[in-house]
DNA sequence: TTGTCATAAAAACATTTGTACTCTAATACA
DNA sequence: TGTATTAGAGTACAAATGTTTTTATGACAA
């Protein structure tokens, strides 16, 4: 039995674990057996059910028994991820309980035709959103759905597209900053096409 | 044909198409005709074939033909999102390209036991950390793998959990907070354990 | 060597499952 | 009212697929 990973698989386990991961990601269904024989370069399905049941056995994939593609990776995959407790940033109070909730971030990308941006510019800083950041956005079906407060991305044409927040004074729209160094833009409502508002930001280090 | 749904569905097309993302977000797989004949309480497959037959028709999934269990939601499903461009928080100078990438988030959730925190406080609102954001965190295996700069939840034993930079000098360790009102904290190795490090950071609006 | 263990191949088997076909009931429409 | 269309039930079938069994091979320790 050779080892070369820190977990408690062979090479053989894991490289096969690899390749099911893969596999779900891209497909979203569970791969056949047979179909993992050939993607070992193996002749039978024998060794294939072998190191099945080892992952098994140890806790990384699951299935239905006797019923074709029904695996399962164990891991909280995709979009959940434990809810362990709050930190304190700031009062060094909280501690770490094992609060049994789940982050999901599917719920926001679950919505239809969202969309991501890359944040240019440091003009929503105040608004916790600096440059790098990932935005996430929603389409604006209807100019009217958008509140005074809403972060949008607007399109100025011939100034291009920007990330502010939106205010609507009157007949008037206000783009405006969130960072006092930036004057507000002041628009008609025929001037500006709003493309998205904004869902969520995600960043990573 | 009774349609309720804004979308271009009949009722029964609907249910299906729901029930179906429902099993597989769960499951991990596709369902069989027959399970899908079950759950709309049928009893033959036809009519589940026929509400199938439609829905890829009209781009809600996709299949392997005559393999068992092989369907796809169309969606852009999960944790894969179209990146769309980038936004100008400040110069007003991008536009929207159709740049045709996409933002990953499962590449971080997919580390071996990331966990999330809710952020509590003000402390490391200069690192663009607000009060109440989801940061998700990575079990620091070993001591020696932080760089300072690093942020990292760290439990003082007494104090608390708290999220702050890392920064080791010679045998000193500091905590440091992301915002000049708040004190660095000096401690000794063994005085604190480290729980986590900072992977990314999630703003749900 | 000998025996044990794990892995691989091969073949056979039973079930699950997608698909096709026919028939009936319900519905829509002229 | 009558006809056309659609949805559902029932049945049958072939392919896909998980499972089992038997045998062979190589590594390793006694």
């Amino acid at each position: 039995m050779t080892t070369s990973e820190s977990n408690n698989l062979t090479d053989a386990q894991n490289e096969l674990y690899a390749w099911i991961k893969n596999y779900m990601m891209e497909f979203q269904h569970s791969p056949s057996i047979r179909q993992m024989m050939q993607a070992m370069g193996l002749k039978s399905p024998a060794p294939i059910q072998s190191r099945l049941k080892h992952l098994q056995e140890k806790g990384y994939i699951s299935w239905q028994e006797g019923k074709a593609r029904t695996m399962q990776i164990v891991d909280e995959i995709a979009s959940k991820v434990p809810i362990m407790g709050s930190v304190a940033a700031g009062g060094l109070i909280e501690t770490f309980s094992d609060v049994n909730e789940n982050l999901d971030l599917s719920e926001v990308l679950q919505k239809k035709n969202v969309f991501a941006l890359t944040v240019n510019g440091d003009s929503m800083i105040d608004a916790c959103i600096a440059h790098g950041d990932m935005v996430l956005m929603e389409p604006i079906k209807d100019y009217y759905s958008l509140r005074n407060g809403d972060i949008v991305s607007a399109l100025v044409p011939g100034l291009g597209t920007t990330l502010k927040y939106f205010l609507k004074k009157g007949n008037k729209i206000f783009l405006e900053a969130a960072n006092p160094a930036y004057e507000p833009i002041e628009l008609e409502l025929d001037q500006v096409i709003f493309q998205g508002k904004l869902l969520a930001v995600w960043r990573k280090v």
